[in-house]
DNA sequence: TAGTTTTATTATGTACGACATAATAATTAA
DNA sequence: TTAATTATTATGTCGTACATAATAAAACTA
């Protein structure tokens, strides 16, 4: 007799994952807002069947996930999820591994580069008057590394926030470690100096009077010498 | 007598918070690397002088980091965090705020025209004959919403794919609830058909005999629709 | 002796009970 | 009526105990 068809999957999942499944449903159906707050610790035990180390277990994935904060006596509560801030924690340099850090830095020439559309429409002349005095502030050219990153942070991080989307900025200074850990490793091969070479200041010249084609081709260029040196990497 | 500048701020961490960071510096220091196995939780509790909950605890939330992997009788070992598999579970689009929707569904259009210049550094024939046959296979136009969902999908997915860029592909499959989601919420406004229309058959071509800057302008044109109804909304 | 099965060991998973702690609610005092 | 005190409550931490699964050790069979 065959009994290969007669099983389903059995469900290898552990306790913790049930109630943790039965959270998140309960949260959703329930339609809970932010500051509402769910059942208390020994509540949940009792309707779930489960001991209290489960319950807590199931609710520090939550917490975790930036689903629910919990205050004592108080209980737990529903909070908006800052989905990258669960996620700033592991982005260590020092924990992941090469291909994810050049990966990462790839994205960033991607952003980069496709968010001129977004800029040209958001940009007002206050923000070009700040991206000015970012860089009448910078070093015609400088041997003193650190101080050069520190620019390069400001001047980008402004473009980023020109976007007004903040989830986007939160991204982006999620992964400014890595970019600064990439920049300083040998990941990326050494320097090639291109001919041509778009500025800051070039770049800022764009946006207050080019077009979107314009600026990605500005950025492109600018961001070339990164470009080259992750390619030629390969 | 002035109080106010004697005292430091006081420590507010609670206790798993600080084991936390003990263990997360552990790991860095030891330079552990992926499949070394870290002490178990009985060690850890006694050389670190607290309760095995507390260390479980914050075991627990390296393993939501992705950081560590636990086995049993084996104890945890060290793993390459998958950033993005963290960040997944969160990603639920009946959690996330409005706002952050539209900004992640924003990230998208950024992220599919800041790609072109490495989708032209590395796409191969193949990849554009699987590309031709993804655009066969879809129909002129159809009422069958989903239907076209999946076709959409399977078109910015494989051109996802063809940047090799593994991270930036799990973070495009990460934000597909996103899209569907925005796409079928009233978070756009209502479709806006322009006149001129790159469509999928012509990213295609773009893509065989075009440049970058064409791509960027083609995509650009392509996904002019969702930029309008986003930019509209305002 | 080699290979297989059985048993023992070990570390995590789950459960329970107890007390500490901090935030709030209730009560009392001024 | 307001301020201070006390009581209550839900989370935070601790310890113990046993279940479970994976491995290592031992026993056994061919």
């Amino acid at each position: 007799m065959d009994f290969t068809t007669q099983f389903n999957p059995v469900d290898t999942s552990s306790l913790v994952d049930r109630v943790e499944d039965k959270l998140v449903q309960l949260l959703q159906e329930k339609k809970l807002k932010v500051g509402d707050s769910i059942p208390t610790e020994l509540e949940l035990c009792n309707s779930l069947g489960v001991s209290r180390t489960v319950v807590r277990e199931a609710l520090l994935r939550l917490r975790l996930m930036g689903l629910i904060e919990s205050k004592k006596k108080k209980g737990a509560v529903i909070t908006s999820p800052d989905i990258f801030s669960v996620l700033s924690k592991s982005m260590n340099p020092h924990i992941l591994d090469q291909d994810t850090l050049r990966d990462i830095f790839e994205i960033r020439l991607v952003l980069e580069i496709g968010m001129a559309d977004i800029l040209f429409q958001r940009i007002t002349p206050k923000d070009i008057e700040e991206l000015k005095t970012i860089v009448d502030n910078e070093p015609d050219f400088s041997q003193d590394h650190l101080f050069n990153i520190e620019h390069e942070i400001a001047f980008h991080g402004k473009l980023y926030e020109i976007t007004g989307n903040a989830t986007l900025k939160k991204f982006q200074s999620m992964l400014l470690p890595i970019f600064d850990y990439v920049h300083n490793s040998g990941l990326l091969k050494k320097q090639i100096q291109l001919h041509k070479y778009v500025s800051h200041k070039g770049l800022v010249e764009v946006l207050e009077n080019g077009s979107p084609e314009l600026f990605r081709n500005a950025m492109r260029n600018h961001l070339e010498n990164h470009f080259s040196r992750l390619f030629s990497s390969e």
